[in-house]
DNA sequence: CGTTACCCCTGGAGGC
DNA sequence: TGCCTCCAGGGGTAAC
């Protein structure tokens, strides 16, 4: 579900009211989503304050540090994960998995695919965490540059598209922002990413910057909305051009979109306007 | 090393 | 109505 626009509106949304706030307690309904939830957990958090919410990729980072010592709460939304603030007491429903209970409000864990991941980091150094480590370049950041993809796919014959979803490359983008990118770019999602050229590499990552930032706009906008109301994650997402839209036409020249698969991936692109 | 296949899990959509 | 198959916004790991 989440790409990195949704789990930065997340973040975005959970700040004001949980930055500051410290953890009465905490519930786990569910032994294990993709890992087995760390025993003790529960004790660990009573009494630590969030000082701070960070991203890295689709991870969200709870920083939890405190005088007496503390970590790092390290969440993963999956595919089907999804967070919202409710008044304390709520009913959970099914697949409710985790409660955070703060003083006037619950940060709720949903997920009903169980593909997202929570995982205890102690002490700081956060980013050294297995699962951390060996993580590609933001997006967003100023050093993704259309320079630097090129250099890096130099040896890469794999078509451009599954790349971009290597999160060991580059972070945050999935399968439908690969596809919106790659539109945007003029740019098929079979051709091989070692022939692509520079120039069109800095169009590509351009591409990618709006979008993602088009998306984190929209989402902004109602952030409010999205983590307290039971909207999920694509209740603010751009309207796509390509994905999900078969045989639909292509918004720029009519052509009808074309469906194929890559990576076990589905993907969408114009083949008339991206070569 | 680069690339792909498989697996984790539940639910919704569509065919019969 | 039920049953079946396929599909879904992710990603770690194993195998080629």
């Amino acid at each position: 579900m989440p790409e990195l626009p949704e789990v930065e509106v997340s973040r975005l949304g959970l700040l004001p009211f949980i930055a500051g706030q410290t953890i009465a307690g905490a519930i786990f309904r569910t032994p294990k989503l993709r890992h087995e939830l760390p025993p003790g957990l529960v004790a660990r958090l009573s009494g630590l304050r969030v000082d701070a919410i960070l991203r890295r990729g689709k991870y969200l980072l709870f920083d939890c540090q405190s005088a007496h010592g503390g970590g790092w709460l390290i969440l993963h939304l999956g595919m089907s994960g999804s967070l919202r603030l409710i008044a304390p007491a709520t009913p959970a429903q099914k697949h409710d998995h985790v409660d955070l209970i703060f003083a006037k409000t619950s940060l709720r864990l949903r997920d009903p695919r169980r593909f997202g991941t929570l995982l205890w980091h102690e002490g700081d150094g956060v980013e050294a965490h297995p699962l951390l480590a060996s993580l590609g370049i933001e997006p967003l950041s100023d050093d993704f540059d259309g320079d630097w993809l090129f250099r890096q796919t130099r040896k890469r014959n794999a078509p451009i598209k599954p790349l971009l979803m290597d999160s060991h490359l580059v972070v945050g983008i999935g399968n439908i922002y690969a596809a919106e990118s790659l539109f945007r770019a003029g740019i098929s999602p079979l051709r091989a990413a070692n022939r692509i050229s520079r120039k069109r590499y800095q169009i590509l990552v351009a591409a990618i910057r709006a979008t993602l930032e088009d998306s984190i706009a929209a989402g902004g906008a109602s952030v409010r909305d999205y983590v307290h109301s039971d909207g999920g994650a694509g209740s603010f997402q751009l309207s796509c051009a390509v994905y999900d839209r078969a045989a639909e036409p292509c918004p720029s020249c009519g052509q009808p979109v074309r469906a194929l698969r890559q990576a076990g991936r589905s993907t969408f692109y114009c083949p008339r306007c991206q070569r």
